[in-house]
DNA sequence: ATGAAAGCGCTAACAT
DNA sequence: ATGTTAGCGCTTTCAT
């Protein structure tokens, strides 16, 4: 980057800081004006913006650290958060933890080293400490989802009210038996998305006073095999569920494929909600009835959110903000009559 | 961001230049090395990379603008040139340009504001000149895939060999009547990607003498609606064709979905290849023959590509690396008999 | 091996 | 409205 303010000065016959007041939109006499927007355009001047931010200790850089890129949910996510960062003039340098402590510490220590004005972060399964630095250099740090830390700001859905929603709507559909494939495997280790969907399973047998069976939950880790082999399990059930609800994107993938395999027909042998509403949902046969979180709204929220935080305004600070889950219903739940079932 | 160089200086009783050279790996006592290390993990001191920058002129920082991150065939190949980037030492601001030329001209901008030292890019379908400032500048740039721009370095797979490839296939496997959804409708404007397709399906026929009919090229635009559209003009054709080969990811999400509504079944009445092989090849029933386009090694050989340019390496400037696309054989292609065909 | 000092490009007082 | 100047945090000679 050859050509700095100095150069358009000299140009112009103008002072530097005349040219910097013009570039922060100050007022400048109307020829000087004339004068120096045709300097900027002949040398192709760009202000420095890490010089600018050395002085004003604004970079207008924002971080933001998630699993990776390749994710069916999160990467309309950061899309959005990144375009809508852009609209209000920041600028976002992206990292990958890979669910990495070592990766995720790295990477927050990436974002200080550059300066940024706030972070946006994917917290990892497990509850460690990498936020560290950013908390003792004050950076403001707005959390996705997963779980609820002390010190964070964080946006989520309420997967426990989705997921609720979703085994209420099997009831209401003369459904009892209701199985269900969680993410609440050891593996998935503090991964609060797969027990607070889990809860609203259980909440929602329990406000219709349907008995909990524990050989219709099936623990998974979220990946497609364990919603596989967790179908798999299920199905093999002397007392086979009448429906099921799966936790997330992949392990419906899994389940789906499986179902598929073996024949089985959904709805008329099996029905089936799952959370997250992807690609599949409407390209599988049936059309899949789901529970889609609110993708857009997330990521809106915690931009949002982050910029107030960035404005210095921590009112109601640390703020929860869980946007409401919606089923969406389609044709992969069949409804059956309550003595039909009961007489069975 | 508080603590700063000073700040170590003043607590190690050392100069500043001490401490900058043990943070560059140069040599210190032992004794001041250990005094500067505590001082630094007690203060949690991480050097500040913009004026780091301004005195190197180098901001270790690299531009990626993309169309946008939600893309099933790009996210993957954002995330890992990030991730191999970060590897380097280098990080990433991305930017979306949405096939604009405002936004994408605005994203050269910043990221020029913000002194990368190098950018990848994925063009707009359009080849207006955006990229202006960036040569000026003098800053390395990478493009992805679509089109060859003269003056700049050039990662894609090729494309034309792949579909070439996949319709062959078609024809070792008895296929004559052979139909192609191309995406080279005038709203994709100079997408390369679809006229490359489009010429793979031309050569495949050439060769095998096969003649061209007009009526077998339904042109789409890449999107769904084009996919779906376009297959039920192919299946009203009096003389249907026994196999097709569709141009992209979408596009036969279209088509899949037609057939399915439409209850045709693949492949006993309609063989399938489909150009891009995402999720849905191995999710759809039944799975789908499909050219992958080589996503890790074009994320490999741009990052590749760009590092030398970022070290000033410029030989056989402009680069055009075209990776192999290959095909997946799986069930969604039928082989005929070739008298069975000829009686017909 | 360590220190002093200049200066990268810019903004923000302050003076004119 | 414009110019002068100090200094942001760091690297880099150049001394010592």
């Amino acid at each position: 980057m050859a050509v700095t303010i100095k150069d358009v000065a000299r140009e112009t016959n103008l002072a530097i800081s005349t040219i910097s007041k013009y570039m922060n939109g100050g007022n400048v006499r109307g020829k000087n004006r004339k004068l120096i927007e045709e300097a900027v355009q002949r040398l192709g001047y760009r202000p420095n913006n890490a010089a600018r931010g050395l002085r004003s200790s604004r970079s207008f850089l924002v971080g933001l650290i998630l699993d990776g890129l390749d994710n069916q949910f999160f990467s309309p996510i950061a899309s959005q958060i990144t375009e809508r960062l852009n609209e209000q003039g920041y600028h976002v340098i992206v990292c990958c933890h890979r669910d990495s402590i070592k990766k995720a510490r790295k990477s927050v220590d990436f974002m200080l080293e550059n300066q940024v004005d706030g972070m946006i972060l994917l917290p990892l399964s497990s509850d460690e400490d990498y936020l560290e630095s950013a908390r003792i250099n004050r950076v403001p740090v707005v959390t996705l989802d997963r779980l609820e830390m002390p010190d964070f700001d964080m946006v989520g859905s309420n997967a426990a009210v989705g997921s609720y929603n979703a085994v209420e709507y099997l009831i209401q559909q003369g459904h009892r038996k209701i199985a269900v494939l969680s993410g609440t495997d050891k593996k998935t280790g503090g991964l609060k998305a797969g027990q607070e969907r889990l809860k609203g399973y259980k909440r929602a047998l329990e406000d219709y006073m349907i008995p909990l069976k524990e050989e219709y939950i099936a623990s998974g880790d979220f990946s497609f095999s364990s919603g596989y082999e967790g179908m798999k399990r299920i199905w093999q059930l002397k007392d086979r569920p009448t429906a099921i609800f799966i936790s997330n994107y992949n392990m419906t993938l899994g389940a789906v494929t499986l179902l598929h395999n073996l024949g089985i027909a959904i709805p008329e042998e099996l029905s089936l909600v799952s959370f997250d509403d992807l690609e599949f949902s409407e390209l599988c046969q049936p059309n899949l009835t789901a529970v889609r979180q609110p993708a857009e709204e997330i990521a809106k929220e915690s931009v949002d959110l982050l910029l107030k935080r960035m404005q210095g305004d921590y009112t109601n600070f640390p703020e929860y903000r869980k946007l409401p889950a919606k089923l969406f219903i389609r044709d992969s739940v069949r409804a059956i009559s309550r003595n039909a079932e009961t007489a069975t």
